[in-house]
DNA sequence: GTCAAGCTTGACGTTAACGTAAGGGTGACC
DNA sequence: GGTCACCCTTACGTTAACGTCAAGCTTGAC
């Protein structure tokens, strides 16, 4: 029995689906739309390890928010069919563009993380006064840092 | 005519639109939704500087990648509609909850923009080696910083 | 030999988040 | 008084990313 991650390894179509906890269908429509591409034993699909490398990728894009369009651009974008020296000039534009926006997904949940942290804060503010007895047990610090209860309605900007 | 910003200011459907690059529909599919609720004057949308608000907070929701669902549960975190503590404890999960799913999505994005970079080094690098001309100006700084080629096929993990 | 398990390819259904067109009201301007 | 330029509602269309059958092949177990 090999170790489940030696390159060598090969999986079927539900072993991968049971490890990413996804379905059949979902990396037979990847494949259709051209994220993936496995080998074939008659007619039923045996992927590698680099199949498998692909499809975190391909999920940890869909995470970020990234369609599968774009997540298709960014995997052709690794492999090195090239097609000249121009053709790569334009890869590494779309990566510098993928990364630009990124970075400001990133700013984006930044933003929004300190928005429901000061809610949040607040929240705990207004149940220490009401019902202590209903606070998690973390909580104290919250309020030894000098949670202020008026953060509630600062949830813009 | 008053600054844009002032919190008494009143905005008629097509500004906010112009100035969030949003369409009428869109708007008027929020409210449908539960995510806004304007004041009205006869049948005419008439949005305030708290519903402005709302709509920055459901645009950076959408652009981190919530659905309008989620969205439109941290926006009713925000409002003290209460019901009590036992309401408010719940809240509290819940915020907590967003917060541990957005820095989950964070950690995300940050692996993806560490695999993007290694990719652009690498693309950098071959690119320097071929056509140095077709290189933009700032990427002496990451050739010097030592871009491996073979950075290219590092792509898992 | 047949039975269930697991694979395959269609092909139609579904949900979210709008787009788009149809039809109609109101006020301002020339 | 016609024609913009807005606004409204209703309703059907669209795209992405699958879900959900249906029908059929293979293969090991009993």
């Amino acid at each position: 029995m090999p170790d489940l991650r030696r390159p060598e390894r090969t999986y079927t179509i539900r072993q991968l689906c049971i490890e990413f906890k996804v379905t059949p269908r979902a990396l037979r429509f990847y494949e259709d739309k051209g994220l993936l591409s496995p080998a074939r034993e008659g007619l039923n699909r045996v992927y590698n390890y680099r199949d498998r490398a692909r499809l975190t990728l391909i999920l940890r894009g869909k995470r970020v928010g990234l369609s599968l369009a774009d997540i298709r651009e960014i995997l052709e974008l690794y492999s090195p069919d090239d097609g000249g020296a121009a053709q790569a000039a334009k890869s590494l534009r779309k990566f510098r563009d993928q990364i630009v926006a990124l970075e400001a997904k990133r700013e984006d949940i930044d933003h929004a993380l300190e928005s429901l942290r000061e809610g949040c804060a607040g929240m705990e503010a207004r149940l220490a006064k009401t019902r202590p007895d209903l606070l998690p047990a973390e909580a104290e610090a919250a309020q030894a840092a000098g949670a202020r209860l008026d953060a509630v309605h600062e949830f813009a900007k």
